[in-house]
Parts: C-alpha cells; sequence; structure tokens
DNA sequence: GTCTATAACCTGATAGAC
DNA sequence: GTCTATCAGGTTATAGAC
C-alpha cells in the first residue's frame, strides 16, 4: 500500500472489506455476523475475506483495535496533557467530542460490549488505571475542589457524555425517534455538558 | 406452576433451565450463547431445553423480557408517581436502585446490547416516550428549575447511575480491578448522586 | 419427564481452477 | 487476485426409546 493522494479514495478490495467488516461488527457485533455478512455488504467473493485477512477474527481484532481508538486513544491525550487547561478540555469533550460520537453513534455500546465479551481478544490491552490516575486531569480536578473522588467524578462527565448514545436505540429503533430529532437532541446537549460539569465540581 | 410457600426453592428443571438461561445469556449475548451452554449450566439434559421452552429464542425473549423489567420497570413507576417528592425519588435511585445495579452489573448493558441488535424481537415494545414525557418526574423538575430541559437532565441524571456498570468491564475484566474493590466504589458513588444531581438542577 | 441418537442446517475456512 | 465447490465442524431442534 504505497502513497495514494489524499483526493483519492482507496476502492481497493482489501479496503472494501474494511469498510464492511466496520460497518456489519457495528451493527451485529462479533457472533452475531457471519463472513458472508461481510462479504455481502462490500460486494465481493467470500473467499476474499479469508483471502485477505486469513480469519474472521483476525479481522475483528483489526476492526475492533480501530474502534477502541476512535473512542479512547483521541480523548485521553488531551486530557492527561497538562500544558491544556482544565476549561479547555471540558470544552473539546462537550464540542468535539459529541460531534465524533454523533458521526459513530454506535461506537461506545459496540467496544463495552466487546470489551465485556471478550475482554482479552483484541491486542490493545489498555491499561487506562495507572495512566488516569496519576494524570494532569485527575490533579487540576484535586485543585478545584479537593473534596471530590477524581475517579467517580469522571465516570460522572463521561456518563453523561457517553450515555446518551447507549441509550440511543431507546429513542432511535425502539420509540420511532426520528433520526435527525435525535442528532439534534444531541447536539443541543452540548451547551449543558460544561455547564453542568461546573455545577458539579462546585458542589458543596 | 401453583402456588409455592415462599420459603421453598423452586428446583424444578424448568427454573433449572430459567436460571441458567438468565446467567448465560447475561455474560455471553444472544448469539454467544449456545444451547448446550444453558444445558450444561442447568446440569439437564440439552433435549430438555427445547422441551420446556421449544427454542432458544423463545427462552431468550422470556429472560430478556424480565430482564428489561428489572431495569425499567421498578424504577419508572416510582419516578411517574404524582405522589412521591423529588428529593425522594432522587434518594430511591441513589440507593435502592444502585444496590440492584451492584446486584445486577451487566443488566444494562446486556438490555441496551440487545435492544440495540433487536429492538423488535421481545414482546415489551415499552413507548417511554410518552409515558415518560407528561409525568410528575418532568413536572417536578420544570418546577425546581423551569429553563432546564428536562430530558437532557433525565439523560444526566441516569448516565450518571448507568453508566459506571457499563464501563465496568474496562475496570474488572480489563483493568484487573478486583470485583470487590469495585462494588465498594459504587457503594460510595451513592453519596456522590443526590448532592450532583441538585447542583445540576440548580445550576445557572 | 428424561435420555440417546440423529437430522437438517449453517458457518468458517481452504483447495484448486481460472 | 478472484472465483466455484466443498470440507469439516458445530448448531438448533426433534424423533423415538425408556
Amino acid at each position: 500500500m504505497a502513497a495514494k493522494r489524499k483526493t483519492e479514495v482507496d476502492t481497493s478490495t482489501e479496503e472494501k472489506i474494511k469498510q464492511a467488516a466496520r460497518k456489519v461488527f457495528s451493527e451485529k457485533g462479533y457472533f452475531g455476523t457471519r463472513t458472508r455478512d461481510i462479504a455481502d455488504e462490500a460486494g465481493i467473493n467470500l473467499a476474499l475475506v479469508n483471502y485477505y485477512f486469513r480469519s474472521k477474527e483476525k479481522l475483528f481484532d483489526l476492526v475492533m483495535q480501530e474502534k477502541v481508538y476512535k473512542l479512547f486513544g483521541t480523548i485521553v491525550p488531551i486530557l492527561i496533557n497538562p500544558s491544556i487547561s482544565f476549561d479547555a478540555k471540558i470544552d473539546i469533550v462537550s464540542d468535539s467530542y459529541i460531534d465524533m460520537l454523533i458521526e459513530n453513534p454506535d461506537l461506545p455500546i459496540m467496544v463495552f460490549n466487546e470489551i465485556k465479551h471478550n475482554p482479552n481478544s483484541f491486542g490493545v490491552k489498555m491499561q487506562l488505571g495507572p495512566l488516569f490516575l496519576e494524570s494532569s486531569f485527575f490533579k487540576q480536578i484535586k485543585e478545584r475542589n479537593s473534596s471530590i473522588d477524581p475517579l467517580q467524578f469522571v465516570l460522572s462527565i463521561i456518563g453523561m457524555l457517553v450515555f446518551p448514545f447507549i441509550a440511543r436505540p431507546i429513542f432511535v429503533n425502539m420509540g420511532g425517534m426520528n433520526k435527525e430529532v435525535y442528532i439534534e437532541m444531541m447536539r443541543e446537549r452540548k451547551k449543558y455538558i460544561p455547564i453542568w460539569v461546573n455545577a458539579i465540581l462546585d458542589a458543596k
């Protein structure tokens, strides 16, 4: 895979399979997906899936690694960066991170679900624990409110951000809410997050 | 199934299968579960699963209906009850509801995931929308703070409550956190929730 | 009600022609 | 690289003996 101009779209068979795999694995999960589904979605022959990726599991690991990176890898480096102010971090998660989730609404549920069902499969092996607990983000929280448990606080922020996307099927698939209405609700949500984060931090 | 004294434990084959199904479906999801897993877990013969429940899918629907009821059916009636004060409602979700989640930690991820994968399977057909939007809970929120969007607020409370259980595999399965430590963290969390809920409500 | 045996089908993966 | 054909193993579900 040599250099390609950015304006060109990669339409190679390999890439078509990867695209299809991203979609189908996201929708149906690992066990709910058959390699035939991926081949059909990609519009290619069944045998080619194994020709390019050797096995269903290897292809899944590849996709999963991308998903985990998208969910955590883009935001954690920002949060633990000591040269970004606390307020700036909150602005980023309330704006860019919600935008990313709007673009990838079933990313969180997929990642959490697959981690639960197979915590050792994909070669990610993140150790969020030590990375986070000694991070500048935790220090910044403590500075603002020394009586708060930073981990409990972080769980609440991420919960406020991510949970609406995990609950999305309740609104959209089940409750019959229009997708556009749901997206508008999430856009509207951006303005609440910083206010509520600060309210929590200054509480008591 | 006639009346049984409450002190008696139901050890019938039918009940053993149901118990096993609850456990295995929770752990592995619908597609990740084989009927053999359920038979083994129940300690009974494979054929008996179909004898009692006709099919894997029917058994799953049964379990799923229970799970949905446990997650929503126990709390929604309390929230929409006009004769319970707002503060009392918050106390209940911060205490009893978290206790229930500690007892059933993978209940939320199972329910949200399966609703996403198959929003029409189990005959629940909840319509949370109308039920909620005109509820006394929404009115009580508006009374406290008329400038807040009650739905956004509810998403945040439920997110703060439920998300830590959805993220549990990150701590326990992946990060190697001891289960007892995790439970203690969730117990500790009870005292934060009412404070933070009120902080959010009084913000701005 | 419970068991063994097996039917009927599906799924991941590969061999081999082109 | 791409296709067809097929294998080997696994899965749900049932028939029939006890």
